[in-house]
DNA sequence: AGTGTTTTCATCCTTTAGTATGAATACTTT
DNA sequence: AAAGTATTCATACTAAAGGATGAAAACACT
């Protein structure tokens, strides 16, 4: 993270030194105003070039390839969670592309029950959407 | 073709016209040069972005061989479905958790064409649900 | 018996997902 | 240039998911 942040703030220095050579070129009459329109134009497009590759290279960072090494048994994990045996199995059948009432009817309890589970599952893996406590469990080993 | 060449058209005519206004106004002492470079940087900025989107696009239609024997890819897989380039693009950020509006945002483009996408995925993949798609491409390693 | 955790369920409410339909534009292929 | 496919977007609707809160019962442990 800091490398980001210091290349940034490099970035920035860099534009505004460059902006402000510019100025003072400029007042003296030594370049005109098309020339320096002209370059931030050029600049700021390939800014905007980079920002987009950086986005999307960030989605492909998301989901990243398990490692058979640091193979951490279920067991752990889950009590690192804090995650509860009812939880742990509502989570598996989450993962198997179940509905609140598909697993409700699974497990014999109400969809009321099931949405307060997924509800502490959402809370402990720290997501927002059962599809990223999806991707999340599956990264922590948790579900298969 | 004629609509990208008449918006290009009008959009290189705006541009001329507002760099106009700006020398204009600048030379008569109304804005600083500041104002001036600055919203060229926005815009451009903004092109720059554009640019790279359409790109990504294009690259994405145009490679598709490229088999890594063992892993990833699936060309067949999704050839066999019937799945487009734009689908398979949304189906991958499904798998990664983004909710329709997080996939709309980063692929430029509005809630309602990701509904559509994940309609027409959710019915080229035989399922219900984003949960089951998202379990069924995993399966067919369309999908990390 | 008392304490703390787990499991269960409910209700009200808001947000997100998903369906159906129609339509305009863009791209590809012939 | 015409035709088929792909992409985009909108609106209106229904279904599912999720948040917040409260609460009863079961269970383990001391």
């Amino acid at each position: 993270m800091r490398p980001i942040i210091i290349g940034f703030g490099l970035l920035i220095l860099c534009l505004l030194v460059l902006f402000k050579i510019a100025e003072v070129n400029f007042m003296q009459g030594n370049i005109r105003l098309e020339i320096v329109v002209a370059v931030a134009a050029i600049i700021f497009f390939f800014v905007g070039l980079y920002f987009n590759q950086r986005n999307n290279q960030k989605q492909e960072t998301i989901p990243p390839v398990s490692n058979h090494s640091t193979d951490i048994p279920d067991q752990e994990q889950i009590k690192k969670l804090g995650l509860t045996a009812r939880e742990h199995e509502v989570l598996v059948k989450m993962a198997a592309g179940c509905s609140n009432q598909e697993i409700a009817a699974q497990l014999f309890l109400s969809e009321s029950t099931i949405k307060t589970h997924v509800s502490n599952i959402l809370f402990k893996l720290d997501v927002k959407r059962r599809t990223q406590a999806i991707q999340a469990a599956r990264q922590l080993k948790i579900v298969l």
